[in-house]
DNA sequence: TTAATATTTCTAGTATTGTCGAACTGATTA
DNA sequence: TAATCAGTTCGACAATACTAGAAATATTAA
């Protein structure tokens, strides 16, 4: 297990909380467009091997060079909502979207939901 | 094209926003659980043929006979943001997931995206 | 027409969230 | 060691969102 507090069960309503802010959804759209590859320990944590760094993103995002607290608090919320993964890497940090979090939601939309719940309708 | 403020531009966003609140997610699951069916007109509108009504919704999700003004917000956000139809039968108002923005969801988490972004990483 | 039922809208209060600038931390370079 | 670079955290403020109760609306029943 990680030093670092991670979020190893993925809570939906989470997830979805902090895709509903543009900026987060921006910052996550780039980081699944990145595709960057990642390493799965045993303890089932996500790390990224590559990836952009707080600052490709920030300039992506905001086309600001400097790196901005706000941006900082998204990759933050992404983070704690298990859709992201950071590792620092020397004088950065390089970001990667946790693959588990995309397989979740897709199964969540793709699959056809259990019918039949007799005290509905 | 209906009465009714229809959003026929369905917003990704909008969507995770709505369903990143813990009431509306419970709703929408239900909703989709019941998996009534709709009709849909040459406008494009969805509109409910069976469904719940908001008193259901109510008595399900917050175990209360009497319908909330908080229920209702909430309704009301999950139909702005294109995720379900409402329509009135009677005295009621019945309800349904609108299968379009399944599909959408589905397909947001369900494609690899494009890959090869030349500015980013 | 009046009453009752089902639901929405309005208003106000509270809580949460996002933004900004300043201060702080960790890692590298001089 | 001092300076610099890359990011994070903190504190304050504005904006937004959720909740609750009261009043309003639409439909049906008496």
């Amino acid at each position: 297990m990680s030093i670092t507090l991670q979020m190893n069960q993925l809570d939906i309503t989470a997830m979805f909380k902090a895709l509903g802010d543009p900026t987060r959804l921006r910052i996550f759209e780039f980081l699944r467009a990145c595709g960057a590859p990642v390493a799965v320990e045993e303890s089932g944590d996500v790390r990224p091997l590559v990836g952009p760094t707080v600052g490709d993103i920030c300039c992506h995002v905001t086309g600001n060079e400097r790196v901005t607290s706000s941006i900082s608090f998204h990759l933050k919320e992404l983070r704690l909502a298990g859709l992201i993964t950071m590792e620092r890497r020397g004088k950065n940090m390089i970001c990667s979207v946790n693959p588990e979090a995309i397989v979740l939601l897709a199964q969540y939309f793709g699959t056809t939901p259990s019918v039949g719940n007799s005290d509905c309708c």
